[in-house]
RNA sequence: GUGGAUGUGGCGGAAUGGCAGACGCGCAUGGUUGAGGGCCAUGUGGGAGACCGUGUGGGUUCGAGUCCCACCAUCCACACCA
């Protein structure tokens, strides 16, 4: 063993002993049990970056931990490889995406490697080959023939300078993120996901998940949205049509005053074209269509709109109501079109203010005056107004409204979502082909299962303007229709990448598969995963993405589990100086530069031991030297045990207690051991499991300067670096071989603790008077409560405070505190 | 606006309703050293003190950082969803 912590030498000489070893391989024990830990997959950018080193190292504990504890541990990587950034380069660079990825990767797998990270690299998949969209594809066509995929018309965000559609994600702010030009919508025909046809499925399974924070499931189901409501009939004068409208309040059918339309209701144009009110309409149309999504979302609760010229007649009491459009009812949510109640809706309420409309109130609110409203009363409260529902609270009133409605063939009970089809068309060429093929004659059909995978061509241009580079390539769009065999087009989109992500983790199951996507028997093995980690910001959408793939590949019998993450962690971020890391505030941290520097086990300790996982985490310099000097100051013990304290010495079987030193010492690696599997094996509060770990070498330092039990200083020197080891693991195999082991300590299973060692001879208790600390003795262990109460009675502070007063009541909780009550 | 989270020393952060501030950083003192660094050791919430201290104000309790209510501040997400 070194005399210094050369930190370079070890971990490189370890990361090769681990990859000759073979030391993370992992196969299937259908007799063992298994515990399968996964990390989000990251986008080969190329570079790792803080975030990314505290995320694996989280989840490179939990693998170690659990496999010490004798778990079949999963623990695999992968690339989640389409995406714009390697287009991006291309038009830029003028590199192919598949090269920029591929390069990418090979640097950002060294740089995982360097970390000391245990990865079964043999599962390893990354979602732009071939081998992995190929059954991307299979997915795909499952999902279409079962009725889950449907192309539509609609708007979508477009960019007029770059030419193309944009994910949500790409529009920033409201303008694009690449040329900053606002975007606009256009209408496109795109393929969508049927996710709503499982939005109630989603929402339910979220209950099932206790080991997932409230706070992501929160988010969840707000963003699925359910509301139950009613969707009422109007019959509009002058016209045989009906207005239909959804409203969660039918309690508050009374006091309808007006009725407003989406701008883009189809009711719209025929029944304002030709009429006085058509300019009117069409200039309100147009500027709504110029507003950018910045001007839309900035705007204040300032409403505007326009009548139409058409009433709608209000079912319940015959009355005729003016119907306006206005831009603060949206197409895409219930019917496009609402009644309006400014008495008990507020934005009803700033609408009627601004356009002078009437405001009926219907229901009572306690301690609100009805006749002269400032915003709209929105509480329960008793009916009003409402003819013979006058006097029931309003809540019994909907049921009742909604049973009258029904049977009058005037409205009906309904359920509505906020949640979307998902949009999966992407206008790009770095992604996964969608296997749909359209024929004059048939329409579009999919593809035959043995012509997959559809390649992506090389035969293209990357300009970033016009089409999708995709129509470029000669030989890809025309094909024969795999029904009639007639010619036919392919699909020239690519799938959203959110679709690759959404199902890898089946695929490490069986990542090698060429005959399907994943063999169900090994997939059914391992899943679900046991412990998932990655940041929240894909609460949403990768999550719940993830979780409908799973449910509709249980309902394709793929699968057995209907939930794919059992356990969710979500790490929070990590930031500097009160910011996060960005290259604009030029506080970022390179985990390359700091282990050149300490070394990637320093890394991993401070990165753990800096805060708890689902906090954020406040980079420190100063931290990450004190996690460094931590290191040292092991090294420097566990070497001058092997050079000095034992030496040549030979260690006995048997540990002997011999004194108060001895006990302490003991105590304290029992003690470690215990706080050390919890904190790392349930709870995942790796700080305080770290600086329980210090406490013990703290306690180590003090002993060896006393009179040494050589045996029980070996355990102690043995157990630390173990317990140690899931956090570092290069030093400790290094302080482990240099201990005399012959076995790696990634073969080594997590010590047992000494019940006994724990229970301690003298416990400290603390005596109140009116629950404020008086005094504290030592009593032996286990005393009783009347033993506590009579020597806490002799203590002098404690005479002296109850002197002169009644003792009402006295608490003894034995071993712990005395507590008096006086008056 | 709605929903969620968080507020503890100079800093990061510990505390199954029972000794607030573990552990680390920083700082101070002493030792080692020619010196510096490093290392080792000790100390380190405020107050001279009785005592006072976990964002503010209430409440529950023998006892509250912890539970409940209201408020303030900060952060995050969604954002006119009828």
């Amino acid at each position: 063993m070194q005399e210094r912590y050369e930190f370079k030498d070890i971990e490189s000489k370890w990361q090769k002993i681990w990859e000759e070893e073979e030391a993370f391989k992992t196969v299937e024990d259908y007799d063992k049990e298994k515990f399968y830990v996964l990390e989000m997959f990251p986008y080969p950018s190329g570079k790792l970056h803080m975030g990314h080193v505290r995320n694996y190292s989280i989840g490179d504990v939990i693998a170690r931990y659990k496999k010490m504890e004798g778990y079949n541990v999963l623990h695999p990587m992968g690339w989640d490889s389409f995406g714009l950034p390697a287009e991006n380069a291309a038009i830029k660079n003028g590199i192919h995406p598949a090269i920029w990825t591929d390069s990418n990767i090979e640097e950002m797998h060294k740089q995982l490697n360097s970390l000391g990270l245990s990865y079964d690299w043999d599962r390893e998949v990354a979602t732009c080959k071939p081998d992995y969209y190929k059954w991307m594809q299979k997915i795909f066509i499952e999902f279409q023939k079962k009725g889950l995929a449907y192309k539509k018309e609609n708007p979508v965000n477009w960019c007029p300078d770059c030419q193309t559609v944009l994910a949500n994600e790409q529009v920033v702010d409201g303008v694009c993120e690449r040329c900053k030009t606002p975007v606009t919508k256009k209408n496109l025909s795109q393929w969508y996901f049927k996710i709503t046809e499982y939005a109630d499925r989603l929402l339910a399974g979220l209950d099932n998940l206790p080991g997932w924070p409230d706070k992501v499931k929160t988010m969840q189901r707000n963003w699925i949205g359910r509301s139950e409501g009613a969707e009422v009939k109007f019959e509009i004068d002058g016209s045989d049509k009906e207005l239909i409208v959804y409203t969660t309040r039918p309690d508050t059918l009374f006091g309808v005053t007006y009725m407003v339309m989406a701008p883009e209701h189809p009711f719209v144009k025929e029944f304002t074209d030709g009429t006085e009110y058509e300019e009117a309409v069409s200039a309100y149309l147009a500027e709504c269509a110029t507003k950018s999504e910045i001007e839309r979302t900035s705007l204040t609760k300032e409403k505007t709109g326009v009548f139409i010229g058409k009433y709608a007649i209000n079912p319940v009491n015959g009355k005729k109501v003016p119907i306006y459009i206005s831009d603060y009812v949206m197409m895409d949510y219930g019917t496009g079109a609402i009644m309006a109640v400014p008495a008990h809706d507020q934005r009803d309420f700033d609408f009627a203010k601004a356009f002078g409309l009437d405001i009926i109130p219907v229901v009572d609110v306690e301690g609100v005056d009805l006749d002269n409203l400032t915003e709209a009363a929105a509480a329960t409260g008793k009916m009003i107004n409402s003819g013979k529902y006058d006097g029931m609270v309003n809540t019994d009133a909907i049921n009742q409204i909604i049973a009258d409605l029904e049977e009058k063939g005037l409205g009906k009970r309904t359920v509505n979502y906020k949640l979307r089809d998902w949009l999966i068309s992407r206008q790009r060429y770095w992604g996964c082909p969608i296997p749909m093929i359209k024929c004059e004659k048939c329409g579009w059909v999919p593809e035959k299962e043995e012509n997959l995978p559809i390649l992506l061509p090389t035969d293209v241009e990357f300009t970033g303007k016009g089409d999708s580079p995709l129509t470029t390539s000669k030989t890809f769009r025309n094909t024969t229709c795999p029904c009639c065999g007639g010619p036919a087009e392919r699909e020239i989109d690519t799938m959203d990448t959110f679709l690759d992500s959404s199902w890898y983790f089946l695929r490490y199951c069986d990542a090698k598969n060429s005959e399907e996507p994943f063999d169900k028997k090994k997939v059914d093995y391992w899943m679900d995963v046991d412990q998932y980690i990655g940041g929240v910001e894909h609460a949403i959408l990768h999550l719940l993405y993830s979780r409908f793939f799973q449910m509709v590949l249980h309902d394709l019998g793929m699968v057995d589990k209907e939930e794919p993450f059992k356990n969710l962690l979500t790490q929070g971020m990590v930031i500097k100086d009160g910011a996060k890391m960005s290259k604009s505030l030029g506080n970022v941290v390179s985990p390359q530069e700091i282990q050149e520097k300490y070394g990637a086990d320093t890394a991993r300790l401070f990165i753990l031991f800096a805060a708890p996982p689902e906090k954020e985490l406040d980079w420190s310099d100063a931290g990450v030297e004190g996690s460094f000097r931590f290191l040292c100051r092991v090294y420097r013990l566990v070497h001058e045990y092997v050079t000095t304290i034992r030496g040549d010495k030979t260690v006995g079987d048997t540990i002997e207690i011999r004194n108060e030193a001895d006990k302490k010492l003991n105590y304290a690696i029992n003690a470690t051991i215990k706080k050390v599997g919890e904190d790392a094996g349930g709870r995942f509060n790796f700080n305080t499991a770290i600086s329980s770990i210090m406490e013990l070498v703290n306690e180590m330092y003090k002993y060896k300067t006393g009179d040494i039990n050589l045996e029980l200083f070996d355990d102690a020197v043995n157990k630390l670096v173990i317990v140690l080891n899931p956090f570092v693991p290069h030093i400790t195999e290094e302080m482990w071989e240099a201990l005399g082991h012959t076995d790696r300590l990634y073969q080594t299973s997590w010590p047992a603790y000494d019940e006994k060692a724990l229970i301690q001879d003298e416990v400290t208790i603390v005596v109140q008077v009116n629950g404020k600390i008086k005094d504290k003795f030592v009593l032996a262990n286990n005393t009783s409560k009347e033993e506590t109460e009579a020597a806490a009675r002799q203590l002098d502070k404690v005479k002296e405070a109850l002197d002169g007063v009644t003792v009402v009541k006295t608490i003894v909780i034995p071993n712990k505190i005395v507590n008096f009550v006086v008056r």
